[in-house]
DNA sequence: GGTGCGATCGCCT
DNA sequence: GGCGATCGCACCG
């Protein structure tokens, strides 16, 4: 606790006034209210807020089918020990689920396993980790189901973020502007650097891990809730029918959306469960 | 604000 | 040998 509090409690209200105009909430109603942006609390002052034990979510949490777990993730926060003790906190803010076997654009697809995946078809709540062009990794969680997985694709940062962005800065151009804080972890490459996440937790136990878990977030029940946004997943455009799926989920309107869709928002809003449009990702 | 492009390498065919 | 479940930067408007 004391750890977490020290790394927390530095010197992040220096660049309070950075983050605050880092954070404008766009377009549909949300309810990033002050005290749920990453402005305000993050780090210090929305620190304490974890000083209670936090439950881990446990196995039962993740052994829900995938599309299911995909949207149950959206709100958790993920929390990550480093080894000095230092925990990171972020918030789930969008998911992508990949079924398994049907899935063309799954790395399971036809039910293959391979050495790469293996992760995913361990029981839920396994962590797959795999590196993608060369140079960045994405952070994976079993799901129910043969071979499903969710991939995490952002979060909103919540406590450590000056070394949030130390980590993510190692791989900046020097001088380089620095990163806003609603860009510390808006990509699923940027949140596994930005959380120290490495092949190293590839197969490994989310529900039981002593250096990685997820927990409830304590401050949720005094926001409203956010509409979720069911739109196509990204980067799988050479999968054909697979790739209409609508197995993208996010937090309409929150700022830290990787990718808007606003085609797909527009549906969510309308009260439309189902958003199997075709067209790609709007800007 | 948006778009285009190059980097870079492990994994699988 | 080819190709990514991506990212950051240069450039344009």
């Amino acid at each position: 606790k004391m750890l977490a509090l020290a790394v927390a409690g530095a010197p992040e209200n220096v660049n309070k006034r950075n983050s605050v105009s880092d954070l404008k909430p766009q377009g549909t109603p949300i309810k990033l209210t002050k005290a749920s942006g990453c402005e305000k609390g993050v780090g210090s002052d929305r620190s304490h807020y974890f000083m209670d034990n936090q439950q881990r979510l446990g196995e039962q949490f993740f052994n829900q089918p995938c599309i299911s777990l995909a949207k149950a993730l959206l709100g958790k926060v993920l929390t990550r020990r480093c080894a000095d003790g230092t925990e990171l906190r972020g918030k789930i803010i969008e998911t992508e689920a990949y079924p398994g076997a049907e899935d063309k654009a799954s790395h399971s697809a036809g039910g293959k396993r391979t050495k790469r995946n293996t992760a995913m078809f361990m029981k839920a709540g396994t962590i797959y980790v795999y590196p993608i062009y060369g140079i960045y990794l994405c952070m994976n969680v079993s799901s129910e189901g043969e071979g499903a997985a969710v991939l995490l694709r952002a979060l909103e940062p919540l406590q450590g973020l000056p070394v949030m962005r130390e980590l993510r800065a190692a791989r900046r151009k020097e001088g380089a502007c620095r990163v806003k804080d609603k860009d510390l972890c808006n990509g699923p490459s940027k949140l596994c650097q930005a959380l120290d996440v490495s092949r190293y937790f590839d197969r490994r136990d989310l529900a039981s891990d002593p250096d990685m878990w997820l927990e409830n977030d304590p401050n949720a029940n005094s926001e409203e809730p956010y509409n979720i946004v069911s739109a196509t997943r990204i980067g799988i455009e050479s999968h054909g029918e697979w790739a209409k799926k609508p197995w993208r989920f996010y937090l309409c309107g929150h700022p830290c959306v990787s990718v808007v869709n606003k085609v797909a928002e527009r549906q969510s809003l309308s009260g439309n469960e189902i958003n199997d449009f075709s067209t790609s990702d709007a800007v």
